[in-house]
DNA sequence: CAGGATCCTAATCGATACTG
DNA sequence: CAGTATCGATTAGGATCCTG
């Protein structure tokens, strides 16, 4: 008989809102898409530029997904060839505080103790 | 011929922080595992009920993650049967302001936005 | 109790080619 | 330019069994 378990001293986040937020940022490239959006509106190939190891496919699920779930919008422009730009809505705007938090943490971090993948930036 | 691409109006995170912060945070279940630490050192099987659906496979995995990288440390208890116990380094508790920036925004949330795919709490 | 080994499924991503 | 379709590689995760 081991050691009796503890209760928990910390409550679970009612309805899940960490990972609710968390299923925004998943995946490689849902923070850099964000990132890049708080300059204000952005084209699908201004996006591409920034993000340059991204894929088209990969850059186009994350938009919609991001639409879907209200935190951008999507504007087609008149123009010739046709365009489309992206901008952060209201609550996308909320996203950014967030963000700025992981980043301070990442500015922190020691660099010899990084995963030995391929960085998403 | 479109448009021109635009200059970027916000930087790269330099060293990508963004990047390696969000390494830290990946995957379904490390940041619960962070959040149910804040409260205090937390052992294997404390974990395992705290966070019901996860398996002990993923737990061991996250855990020697956030070990290696410098976020928790791990004490081996004199007890019988052995047990561990897991702590958030000092390091590790500079992710607390940017999990409760998480939070925030999650509960901000339309539920009804939320993906059709089982919740990682 | 803690956690490694094995096997398998599902999700994510990159590359390439193609359409309106 | 702004995407979509298809394919194959990589990875996270679950289930089960097993050991110290």
């Amino acid at each position: 008989m081991g050691l009796p378990l503890r209760k928990s001293k910390v409550l679970p986040p009612p309805q899940c809102p960490l990972s609710m937020c968390m299923d925004l940022l998943r995946g490689a490239w849902a923070p850099n898409v964000i990132w890049y959006l708080r300059g204000g509106a952005r084209r699908f190939g201004e996006l591409r530029h920034d993000i340059p190891r991204i894929s088209a496919r990969v850059l186009s699920q994350r938009l919609r997904e991001l639409e879907a779930r209200g935190m951008i919008m999507r504007r087609l422009l008149d123009t010739s060839p046709p365009s489309a730009e992206y901008e952060l809505t209201e609550l996308g705007h909320e996203l950014l505080p967030a963000l700025d938090a992981i980043v301070k943490v990442g500015t922190k971090l020691r660099h010899d103790a990084a995963p030995k993948r391929r960085l998403a930036a």
